[in-house]
Parts: C-alpha cells; structure tokens; sequence
RNA sequence: CGCGGGGUAGAGCAGCUGGUAGCUCGUCGGGCUCAUAACCCGGAGGUCGUUGGUUCAAAUCCUUCCCCCGCAACCA
C-alpha cells in the first residue's frame, strides 16, 4: 500500500521574536510538500520546533526579567505564538520538537559523548581576551578599541576551554557528496558552499562554551554547555528517538530525510550536519533544499526597514488558504521573491477568485440550472471533448514531476493550465445554448460531466496547497472519498454518471484591489506602531552628571567610504581641537546640510573604531520606531548657541 | 580586486546544453452571457544593462565597464 517513507523538516526556529511571513513561507511550504507525499502514498513524517538556546535568548530573557525558559515558553506556546501560528495557517506537522525538551536535552548530550569517545571531538584551547570583572570572554575582533566591548576596561590575554568537532577531517567526503548527486539543491548553491568554505580550508568548530549557561550541559564537563550546532541541527534525529527512549521512529525515517532550509542556513546543513552525520557513523540525508527569500522592492524584509510581514494580519483578513496559495504559486521556491501587498491580491482575484472559484460557481450554477443538480446518465460524446479529457488524464504526471522535484510554483502551474482549458471549454461547446433545445439534453450533461471531472482532478492535486478550501469545492461538485484519493487524480471518470452538485459559498469573494490595498496599509501601519516606551528606571543626578554633554559645531562633514550608514565628523567642542565622531546617519542626513550646524554631543564615551575610523563620542539624536520604521532627528540647535557649552 | 546572485515589453518573471524572444498582470479592440463586472479570442508594446570578441548564427559562449541586491563589515 505504502510506497515507502519520506521524512521532511523545516528548520527549528529561533524564539527570540514573533515569527515573520519569511519563517511562515518555509514553514506552508515544506507542509505542502509533506501533505502531497502523504496524498501519493508515502508514509511522511513531518517536524518542525524551536532552537530555544543560546545567548541572545538568555540575554532576552533577562531583560524581561523571566527565566530563560519562561521566556520561550512564551514565545512557543503564548497566545499568537509559534504553535498558534501554525494551527491558524493549518499546518500538519506530526511532531514538535523544542530543544528544551527532556527527551532532546538527553539525546544531546548522548550524541556529544559519543563524538567524544570516537574521537572526533576533543577539548582545545580557545585563545582569546578576557575581562576579569566581567567574567567574559571575547575574541579579537569583539574588542572595542582593545577593551571590554560591554565595560570598556583593558581585558588581557587568556585561554578559554572549549571543545572542538573535528570538522577538517571530513572535508574531502563532504565536498564530494556536494559534488555527486542532488543532495544540495538548488545546484547553484553547490558552488557557494564549496568556493566560500570548503576551498578555503574547513576549520574545526567549537562546539561548547563556557561564556553563557542558557544550553545543554556536557554531562562530563560541568561548566561547559553544547554550542548551538550539536544541539540544534541533531533535532531533525532526536525527534525520532535517536539515543532515546521518547521515540522509535528512528529506523523507519532516518536516512529518507529532506530538509527545506532557507538559503541563509544552507551552510550548516550542507556542510556541518553531514560531517557531524559521519562522525557518528549515520548516513546523511537525502537531501538539502535551499529555498529563496521573500524580499520587499528588492530588498531584505528587516525590522529596521520597518517592512516586516505579519502573517497573522494576512491571514485573517484574507484567509489562510489565500496566503498559502499565494506564497506557494507567485514564487520560485529557489529563488528569493519580490512581495507585495498588490501581488497578493491581484494572485488571489486572478487565479483563485476568476479561475478556480469562478469555474467552479458556473459549473455547478448550470448543472443546479439545467438539471436540478443531478446529471441525468446519457451520454453525447464530441471531438471537442477530447483535448480536455487527455488533459485531465495526464495533468497528474506532470505534476507529480515538478512536486517531487520541488518545484510547488510549477506543479500549480500545470493545474491551472487545466483550469484555463477547462474555462475555456466551456466557450467552446456553449452549454447555455445547448440547454434551450431538449434534445441536446445528453450533449449537455457530458459537457457539464467533462467540467465537472476537470475541476475534480484539479481541487484533489491542489489540495496539498489549499486543503480548506479544496475539502468544501469537492463537496460542491458531489465528490465521495473514493472521487478523492490520488488514485483517481490520475485518471477521468471517477464520478458517478449521475452525479449530484450543490453550489455553495462563493470559494474566494473577489477583492476590490484598491480598496484593500489601502485597508491593509491601515491595518499594517496601525499594527505596528507601538505604544511610546515606559520611562527608564531612575538614575541619579550624580549618574546624569558623569555624562559630558556638550554643544559642538559641525566643522565638516563627510560620508564614509563603502559605507551606506556612516558619516565622519569633524567638530568644534569648544577645546580648540577638532574631535571626530562618526555617526550611522546617511539614511537620514547629507553630509552637506549638516556643515556649520550646532549638534549636541556625549564626549566622554570611549573611543570607538568604525569602519577604520576612531570616533570620539556621539551626537545626541531624538530616535523613534514609528510605523516599525525607525525615525530619526539629531538634534540641531539654534547656530547662536556657542560650541562647547556643556547639558545640566 | 572579499564572496555570491541579478540586470529581458509599463510591472513581475521564464528562456541562457546558441538559430532573428515567451508567460502572468496591466493596456487597447472584439466575442459571449452559464458564472464571483467573471470567461474566451485578437492587437499594441522589447535594438534581451554596456563594450569588444568567437560563430553562418548569441538574450544564450568569452571579454570590458556600469548599476541593483544579499553575505561580510558596519550602523552607541
């Protein structure tokens, strides 16, 4: 019965932040991919979770004053967190996994001993500058002007221990797999990994660390905690009960395993999992897919841009099958995807609203009209059928092909060639004229029978992508269990002769383009737009007073070569000395119209190299997130203020 | 010379194992009236970023330069 087993994950997720529509692209896609294997036969087993460790999160955690856990707890299972986000965009996982849970935590620390005892990870030495009254450790290039990035005091040279995978020692196999074979796809990245880190030499990788608590402790080196490579990447095992007892699953789905990674990771998955792989004696995945970016006018979706994409505004005003359809048919799965908010609803009106829902609204509107909604069973036959009927009987073919090659865009393609074809048909054989002579009655019900049967075999090979919606417009057309299943997407004439139809809700209510255009901007710009901060905790005016303030005159002005956000300074302080500052303000300010301005400034900070350049202070800006975008003012003074003059 | 991706009709993209350009949307015109002002047909619109070269023939291969994006760097 089964044609085997499939084993697809996404990657676990960071919970330091909301989830974004980039996280929920990968996420709708690879459960479009596991819901289409389960449709074909296979035996699919489907994970997706969370990373929940490491420093930032620690560091997170205690800025909200709650423990780390309580903190991604939040995140995870928090009302509008990960596990409601994925309920609300239908999501089918069949398994969870947190790297906070027992079972994991265990199996880790497993996996680490193991490595040790082969060999394969050894305790080295990690040279680096140490802060003693900070108790951290950094690296060369953390420094600060040779200084404590976090306190700014002369940190001195020491060792920090740590333990070492021993990547270098599976270069060769691991160029070759990228080499042979599809295990790394798309193929361009192929070159990527292997110009940017293989070529250069595989170094070996520190694996724990002593400098934070918030991870999984080597259970035989207290005081080390397993870095995030060991820990995460070895989910996609431990969830199916690799090194422990939770789960038995291992020998069933392990190694028919397919990770869709975004193309930002593909390096971990591609390089490091497959060497860490190796070293325990596991055979690798069968395969890496690196999808593409949903970009904004051809630029990276980033909070400071304040162009960050809520799925759940998306969702809810258009509904989930929408979303899905839409980020699944307009891009590449490949390639990185321009996003829109017109895009999207032109792909809703175009696509689901004219061409699927609309078809099948006057499909079943003349079957109800002409025949009370059930076919009678005689039959006419006509030449004018059979291009649409060989369609029909080899549409699943060539889109099983593009499915199993992951090419979702194209395996949707072929369905709505069909759709096209259909509508089209129905121009041809002109039922509403058919239907005013009784004696083309047999003629009639073939044709609607035919129109029928193309919308069956489309809504079963689009199910994958938009369940919901495809479950109701089955309904619709009287499709029974057996008028469902991927056997008879293959073929036409699954449905009864005497079919019956019901014609329901409109599938996808066409959308006024402009209007929701605007709506959704309100909505966006009202979502995001958050309440002004709280007032800071209190300082003493003997705090207040160590900060040295000043009045300055901007002596010149220039931007900083090769880089898009610098300007360099020159000022009078009122010393006599120009001091240079450099400042993160060319998106805001030419440095032109800055010349001869008087700015405030904090003089007494510690230098700091930028770009090569030392900056001695920084000028005093009025800063806001306003519409998620970042507003920025310096402050610009009347130019009758003199330099110099000091802030009490 | 840090690494990589890309520049093709108004917009978004495909074509890139070489043979005088395709798709979707938009636009213009026509048809139809079963249907969610939907559906069907047709037209207009591109010297395929730039320079030079290979070839009978280049968007497609090699070369020069320009521009955009991402990584990196950096933004207190």
């Amino acid at each position: 019965m089964s044609k085997g087993s499939f084993y697809i994950t996404t990657p676990i997720y960071y919970p330091s932040d909301k989830l974004h529509i980039g996280h929920t692209y990968c996420t709708v896609a690879t459960d479009s991919l596991a819901r289409y294997k389960r449709l074909s036969g296979y035996d699919v087993m489907f994970l997706t979770g969370t990373d929940e460790h490491g420093q930032k999160i620690e560091k997170k955690a205690q800025e909200a004053g709650v423990t780390p856990k309580e903190f991604v707890d939040r995140i995870v299972e928090g009302q509008g967190g990960i596990l409601d986000l994925w309920k609300l965009m239908n999501i089918s996982n069949d398994r969870f996994i947190r790297t906070t849970d027992d079972y994991h935590v265990k199996s880790i620390q497993r996996i680490f001993r193991k490595m040790y005892d082969n060999g394969d990870i050894y305790k080295g030495k990690y040279v680096g500058k140490y802060c003693t009254p900070c108790e951290s450790f950094w690296t060369e290039s953390q420094l600060i002007d040779g200084k404590c990035p976090d306190c700014g005091r002369p940190v001195e040279d020491a060792e920090e221990e740590a333990y070492f995978f021993k990547l270098s020692k599976y270069a060769k196999p691991v160029q070759e797999l990228l080499e042979t074979g599809t295990f790394l796809e798309p193929a361009s990245r192929v070159n990527e990994m292997i110009n940017n880190f293989i070529k250069p030499g595989l170094e070996d990788l520190c694996v724990s660390r002593t400098s934070f608590t918030w991870g999984i402790p080597v259970d035989f080196d207290p005081g080390h905690v397993v870095y995030v490579w060991v820990d995460a990447l070895s989910n996609y095992i431990t969830a199916l009960g690799y090194l422990n007892d939770k789960y038995d699953d291992f020998d069933n789905f392990w190694p028919v395993a397919h990770h869709i990674v975004g193309k930002e990771i593909v390096r971990f998955h591609s390089i490091i999992w497959p060497a860490m792989l190796m070293s325990l004696g596991l055979p690798v995945p069968q395969k890496v897919y690196g999808h593409g970016w949903l970009v904004i006018d051809g630029g990276k979706m980033s909070k400071s841009k304040g162009n960050v994409v809520d799925p759940y505004v998306l969702a809810e005003r258009f509904g989930v099958d929408a979303l899905r359809f839409f980020l699944l048919r307009t891009f590449p799965f490949g390639s990185d995807g321009n996003f829109s908010n017109e895009l999207l609803i032109n792909t809703i009106n175009t696509d689901l609203a004219n061409n699927l829902g609309n078809l099948v609204s006057r499909t079943t509107a003349m079957t109800e009209k002409y025949f009370g909604g059930t076919l009678p069973e005689d039959r006419e036959e006509s030449e004018a059928d059979s291009e649409l009927i060989e369609m029909i009987n080899s549409v699943r073919g060539r889109y099983e092909k593009q499915m199993d090659a992951f090419q979702i865009h194209l395996g949707i393609d072929e369905v709505f060639k069909l759709l096209q074809r259909a509508n089209k048909y129905i121009d041809e054989t002109t039922p509403w004229i058919l239907a005013r002579d009784e004696s083309n009655k047999a003629r009639l019900a073939t044709v609607l029978y035919n129109l029928l049967e193309a919308i069956r075999v489309s809504l079963i090979l689009l199910t994958p992508v938009i369940p919901d919606s495809c479950a109701k417009a089955l309904d619709q057309i009287g499709a029974d269990a057996d008028c469902r299943t991927w056997e008879s997407a293959g073929k036409f004439g699954a449905l009864p002769l005497n079919v019956s139809v019901r014609k329901g809700e409109t599938l996808f209510p066409r959308l006024d383009t402009e209007k929701e255009i605007a709506e959704l901007e309100k909505l966006q710009h009202k979502k995001s737009v958050p309440a002004s901060e709280p007032v800071l905790p209190d300082v003493t005016i003997d705090e207040f007073a160590r900060c040295d303030m000043r009045t300055v005159k901007v002596l010149s002005c220039e931007a900083v070569p090769k880089s898009e956000k610098l300007l360099k300074f020159s000022l009078d302080d009122g010393s006599g000395t120009p001091r240079q500052i450099l400042s993160g303000i060319h998106k805001f300010y030419e440095p032109e119209s800055l010349v001869g301005k008087t700015l405030v400034a904090i003089l007494n900070l510690p230098t700091r190299k930028m770009m090569g350049y030392d900056s001695n202070g920084m000028l005093i800006s009025a800063v806001k997130e306003e519409d998620g975008k970042e507003q920025l003012h310096l402050l610009i003074l009347d130019d009758t203020v003199p330099a110099g003059m000091r802030l009490c």
